[in-house]
DNA sequence: CTGCAGCCTTGATCATGGTCAATTAGGGGT
DNA sequence: ACCCCTAATTGACCATGATCAAGGCTGCAG
């Protein structure tokens, strides 16, 4: 069992809760409650009511929307410091997505109620919500974006990019976070495709693959090859402006 | 040239407004430019930064994001009522698409530092762009979804089911609202794809299609065919949901 | 009425990615 | 070290949608 102080410094790493103060950390730590997943574990489906919102601590959680044929679509992939299921808040209060834990995996649970009122109480908080409600909506248009009129072999090159300090010049080393299979339909294809696609962007670029591993002499090679399909330049500048964990750095 | 008092009508329809003050509209008003665009104008290019956001009054306007080599990623396709710039408010005050005309079309133009000043100074507003924001997420979330899941001739069903009255049974009529070319390009396929995707449908789900005008005796023909490929139950529950203009309802 | 321009359709072909099946590689656990 | 399970790869084939090219339809201007 985690302690409530580490929960409390937990919470308050968290970028858009920098407004708030002392009472809600308390009153979020107090009904906060872990949670221990297994791999698999689902945690909420897509638009059943959100009595709870997340914060992740460790681990990996996959947001995704499922239908009743099994097939899925990957919304996002988040580890440690993000938060999720918050987004329909001042909405229709329910899940626009469903959540599973890819792996073992500690979570936060923690009452939206609680977030509601300090957000109608605490002008500079819900200010600091639409800011991250306005990241994220960026984001999402340049998902769609990339989704229209990148490749598979493009795709996997931009994500590789967006995992990479895009500032340092010469020889990079990148892990992948999690499991190719994961990669693949966070990037929406399948693993096969992924698996060729990954061959043509070596082919294409010059860089070596070893299982998770990815070397290349520089960055160069890959934002040549993925960025002249993207609407932006490279380096990626909304990037830059991640302060907040809540918000997305993939 | 437009009347001031009718500038303010128009405003005060927004969805979102509802919680604004007199001087808010007021400032809005008398700050407003009218922007009379012909077919293909650019309002303004994706990355600029943000000084304006517009209301439509009359015509149709395309939001897409575009690469150095002129492919498009059509974001979305709005008519009058709605919103559209003023998303990256509290982020980066970048557009985070370019915006054109696509017929003769007429524009306000509303500085945004008035917008952000009362959503500052008001908190009502800030919780009603919020939850206008949350709306938006949750139909980029759908989007994404459609994209990934649907195939062309089922998305093309599930665009022509939003123009519909879902609560109605029996005989529907339903009008394209744009050209076959841009109902494409905002379902992301070419327009000979879009032209055979729609044969395809007519074959699988009994339609009649003419011109513009398509006619079947009930929805249920075209929601058997387009939600089985969808994570949401038919009718979309996320129409009933549009009280604001600012959000979209296609 | 005629001609032009843009939209739409159709055909033929191609590229991309999905599917199905078989095999290989890797990473714990015993 | 070995086994077992899963992830990953590879091959063969198929389905979808893009591309290129040609032709038809329609509405508007002259």
């Amino acid at each position: 069992m985690m302690a409530l102080p580490d929960i409390d410094t937990h919470l308050r790493k968290v970028g858009f809760f920098e407004e708030a103060d002392d009472t809600f950390f308390k009153n979020l730590t107090e009904k906060s409650r872990v949670i221990s997943a297994i791999k698999g574990q689902v945690l909420f489906i897509h638009e059943e009511p959100a009595e709870s919102f997340y914060m992740i601590l460790k681990g990996w959680v996959k947001l995704y929307r499922e239908t009743l044929y099994g097939a899925q679509a990957v919304v996002d992939i988040l580890n440690d410091g993000h938060l999720f299921g918050e987004t329909s808040l001042f909405h229709d209060d329910l899940y626009p997505y469903s959540a599973e834990a890819t792996e073992a995996t500690e979570i936060l649970a923690l009452p939206i109620s609680v977030l509601k009122k300090e957000i109608e109480n605490n002008p500079k908080l819900a200010l600091a919500m639409l800011s991250a409600m306005a990241r994220y909506r960026k984001h999402q248009d340049q998902e769609l974006e990339h989704r229209t009129l990148q490749n598979a072999p493009q795709r996997i090159g931009c994500f590789l990019l967006r995992l990479a300090d895009q500032t340092q010049t010469g020889p990079v080393t990148i892990h992948l976070p999690y499991d190719k299979t994961l990669v693949a339909s966070r990037l929406g294809m399948q693993p096969e495709t992924f698996s060729r696609a990954l061959g043509k962007l070596k082919d294409a670029t010059g860089i070596q693959v070893k299982g998770a591993t990815i070397v290349m002499d520089s960055l160069d090679q890959l934002s040549d090859f993925s960025c002249m399909a993207c609407s932006s330049e490279f380096p990626c500048n909304d990037l830059k402006s991640v302060k907040g964990l809540q918000a997305k750095s993939s």
